[in-house]
DNA sequence: CCATTAAATTCAA
DNA sequence: TTGAATTTAATGG
């Protein structure tokens, strides 16, 4: 179970340790930033920024708490989730190094709509509000990407409805398992993210037994193997092809 | 959904 | 590095 927050002052947490690290050297290319820190006339906000440790399974961001900034994953995995009505756990996506959290409420909304777990022990990269908007309205290029961001992630939360209200719990299990073979790939052959069963669940919206019994069903037919966490992809095409067939599409 | 057993992971000595 | 303790997977009711 998630350790229940522990009091993570974001403000206060100081920046004077070994993972401190300046974006001037930072080597995170997929990071929107880092991506712009050429086009910055005015690179404040950046020194300003917050560099917090996560432990494995702790949560930085809390359903409900005011937002005053925004996060990105210098190093690590993280799942992001919303609670739903019967205290189901509905996992909007996982997201890794360069990606961005707690963007939703950033422009408007005063409190967070989502809560974030770190799935391993990760860094990320805290900027207050105050800055990040000043450096939007002077920097267009930033703007533009930031932009692009949102409508791609626009576009995937739309499929994803799609995807959960059409689609059987087979295929949607199925479209988890090659959603994080995408994003994660493979390490000798196991996909390179190691995730519970409810965890697929929560994604997929469905149960842990589902699952586990979906699972089951596409180890029999030689489509998977499994060992423990360790998921292996045996044969992507006909996976792809049983969700194709269906005509739904794939997300980033 | 819950209970049971098997299997895997974690943790500390 | 091991194995005891804890957590997670798998199955069947």
């Amino acid at each position: 179970m998630p350790i229940v927050n522990q009091n993570i002052d974001f403000r206060t947490a100081r920046k004077h340790n070994a993972t401190e690290t300046s974006c001037s050297i930072c080597e995170n290319k997929n990071c929107l930033i880092n991506r712009n820190i050429g086009n910055f006339y005015d690179s404040q906000f950046i020194n300003n920024k917050n560099n917090i440790k996560c432990k494995k399974g702790q949560q930085f961001i809390i359903e409900g708490a005011p937002v005053n900034g925004l996060f990105l994953i210098l190093k690590g995995t993280v799942k992001v989730f919303r609670t739903g009505i019967n205290g189901r756990e509905q996992i909007v996506r996982f997201a890794k190094e360069g990606e961005i959290i707690g963007h939703r409420g950033f422009g408007t909304e005063e409190y967070y709509s989502i809560g974030a777990i770190a799935l391993q022990d990760s860094v990320l990269c805290y900027f207050s509000k105050e800055g990040l908007q000043e450096a939007l309205l002077k920097n267009p290029k930033f703007a533009y990407d930031m932009m692009l961001f949102y409508a791609n992630e626009l576009n995937r939360s739309e499929n994803k409805v799609k995807s959960i209200s059409q689609m059987t719990v087979r295929e949607r299990v199925i479209d988890s398992l090659l959603y994080i073979h995408r994003k994660f790939g493979d390490l000798r052959g196991f996909l390179n993210l190691p995730l519970s069963r409810k965890e697929y669940a929560d994604y997929a919206g469905t149960t842990e037994e589902q699952v586990i019994r979906v699972f089951s069903a596409l180890k029999k037919e030689n489509l998977i193997s499994a060992q423990g966490k360790k998921i292996g992809i045996n044969d992507i095409q006909l996976l792809k092809k049983e969700i194709n067939d269906h005509n739904y599409f794939l997300d980033t």
